[in-house]
DNA sequence: AAAATAGTTAACCATTTGGTTAAAATGATT
DNA sequence: AATCATTTTAACCAAATGGTTAACTATTTT
């Protein structure tokens, strides 16, 4: 088992800036040579061509996204502590990466065919969630609806603002850089109060 | 006055379809030509430059977000209308274009700088909606909260699931487009249904 | 230490791309 | 009909881009 070398890291690392911040088509070799500080060459030696480079970061960048929120169901004793740690744990991930929403959501709409493939692949299956999700309301710890639609509502809640960023920044922050990102920071609790009234306490 | 020139139109209509499907830097002049059925050199002779057509591809697809949610304002008797109408009329929006909302979103994330004119110069305004939230909540008609918080949170429910409808469809509804479909076109009801709890009658 | 392998570089290449040009066709004005 | 402006076309161009090559260096293997 080989280890990924030092030049073969930089390189990803500097490929995942380049291609989060101008996209597949934006995104230039030069540019992602120029600041891995190596030849260009390498980059081809390496990861053969720039559709390859991409996908490795792509890839990546795809699987960040799931763990949190399956590992979420295993770990809460409740439906109210799923809720806080997916939550949570989405707030949290996105603050520290803020590329990732809109870099996934942009690539997967621009070629949806290279999620087929992530998907039986990698193992990644919503439907425990949904499953999870509709187990709670017949036990009558949340309320009752459209389970697939809960999910997506959370994670509408989760994601969007941080994948509009810049439009909600100038929009409805008049630009103002360090409201927006307190607003963001506190979604943590804001969303979770917000979901709240779904919750049925049986105590 | 001159009205755009029939040329012009088939320009702008092929110039939407590639720049939507491809983004800016995606798109090719060439396919543009292609789709518009005319010679390449009329795309410069109309609009100079591929940064020309694309703002105003751009502006055009950006001006339709807005109108539609101001204009409920006005037109809606109480919040509980207001609400109603700003999510229908989101609803249709995207079911009819359904390529809006991942265009604004990747494109302003892409450069961002290209807003601010937008906002200034097109008078568009979130703060008039931020203020009747808060008045609504102040006259008791709705649950006290950040009103931003709110309008971001209704927003959300709005466009994500349109934005990330190829994530969605893929790994929420199997691939089903047609499962996917309704489930979108429901959301008119189901995203008001979502935030009733919100609304306090008082009659 | 010699041989072989892996890593790195600069120069190069074919193709693509946005953009230009000069001439031809079309339409309006007199 | 002749002149003038507008619209359209085909051929062309320089720059940029992803990718290759062949030589050079460092590292490992024997």
């Amino acid at each position: 088992m080989e280890l990924k070398s030092d030049t073969e890291k930089t390189i990803l690392e500097a490929a995942r800036k380049v291609f989060t911040e101008k996209g597949l088509d934006g995104a230039r070799m030069q540019e992602i040579a120029d600041r891995a500080n190596i030849n260009k060459a390498m980059l081809h030696y390496y990861f053969r061509s720039k559709d390859k480079l991409f996908e490795s970061v792509f890839t990546a960048a795809f699987y960040e996204f799931w763990p949190e929120i399956t590992k979420s169901i295993n770990e809460s004793a409740n439906v109210e502590d799923f809720l806080k740690r997916a939550i949570s744990s989405y707030v949290d991930l996105f603050m520290d990466k803020p590329y990732l929403p809109i870099f996934i959501l942009s690539e997967v709409n621009r070629s949806p065919d290279r999620l087929e493939f992530l998907i039986r692949e990698g193992g990644v299956n919503p439907h425990l969630i949904v499953e999870y999700l509709k187990e709670q309301m017949d036990q009558g710890n949340l309320k009752s609806m459209n389970p697939k639609e809960l999910l997506v509502n959370v994670i509408s809640l989760c994601i969007f603002p941080f994948a509009g960023k810049p439009l909600i920044e100038r929009m409805i922050f008049q630009g103002d850089k360090d409201s927006c990102k307190s607003f963001l920071q506190q979604r943590k609790q804001s969303i979770y109060e917000f979901l709240k009234p779904l919750i049925i306490a049986n105590n």
